[in-house]
DNA sequence: ACCATTAACTTTGCATGCAAAATAGCCTCT
DNA sequence: AGAGGCTATTTTGCATGCAAAGTTAATGGT
């Protein structure tokens, strides 16, 4: 029996599902602040330490370099941040946020309470669970790189 | 303090790394069927039903419409299925596998196989906890959803 | 029967995720 | 000092996810 490759047996579909509808609730919410959820992951990231290498961004938010590439730049467009050289060594940029980005943070503080709305039925003994379990799952996958 | 906004607090951060560490981690085992991850969530739904709408893919798989448009025709060059019209509703269209669509089934047996395998240090019983409390938070995305 | 609404698909435009190639600038070994 | 190798970032090509507009066809109300 190929139960193995059925659909409702698959951890990597519900994740599938689960990430998507994630964006999606998320999209309302931050198309307010002129922002995808992508870069509210980088600007989450940027609120917290400032003034860090690209790379450290990218190692920080799991976004994809070349992605990150061409969102820093869309966002440096909408005046959220700017981009710094390393004196020392020039191949390394720094990402500062402007006035406006650090403002946005404010803005932003609203969009977890009302995204906690939503999952009400959800204990907090169950979200620290699901929290402990998806950590764990998410080094399995670290375990297996090519770490050379 | 604003932890609401740590990247660290964020379940969907969790979901965002998870979910694409899951697509990378496919990525090489579904080189061999020439097929991508989308690509193998639609092959496992016609594996169990074969001969249906595109309406009911749609609903099965999660996969966006446009999405599943443009890749039905791929998978239509591969070989690997073919398009029937409905007789009687003009507007609808059955998806059906073919022999080779078919065949493929026998080779994608080992997939699940070798991705279990990246799981060892988690327990059975994780990850029946974890398909739970999963399912629980699916759940509450769809109970949001203009349903009318 | 006729018009407005729905439904099933397709197409389009924008923003990624990802692998691979291209750039540019350090660094080490000899 | 010069060559080869490594690092940080960008660019490119392909495949989505998603919203919105466009097509074509079935349905419902009057």
């Amino acid at each position: 029996m190929s139960d193995a490759l059925k659909l409702e047996n698959q951890l990597c579909h519900r994740f599938y599902l689960i990430s998507n509808a994630f964006s999606r609730a998320y999209r309302p919410l931050l198309n307010m602040l002129d922002i995808t959820y992508p870069q509210y992951i980088a600007m989450m990231a940027l609120w917290e330490s400032d003034n860090i290498t690209i790379n450290a961004l990218v190692s920080k938010t799991g976004i994809d370099g070349g992605a990150m590439s061409l969102m820093l730049k869309k966002l440096e467009d909408k005046g959220y941040l700017s981009v710094k050289k390393d004196t020392k060594d020039k191949r390394v940029k720094y990402i500062v946020l402007t006035t406006s980005g650090k403002a946005l943070k404010s803005e932003a503080e609203n969009v977890p309470k009302q995204m906690l709305c939503k999952f009400n039925d959800m204990t907090l003994e169950e979200g620290r669970e699901l929290r402990q379990l998806l950590d764990k799952l998410y080094r399995s996958f670290d375990d297996d790189e090519p770490s050379s």
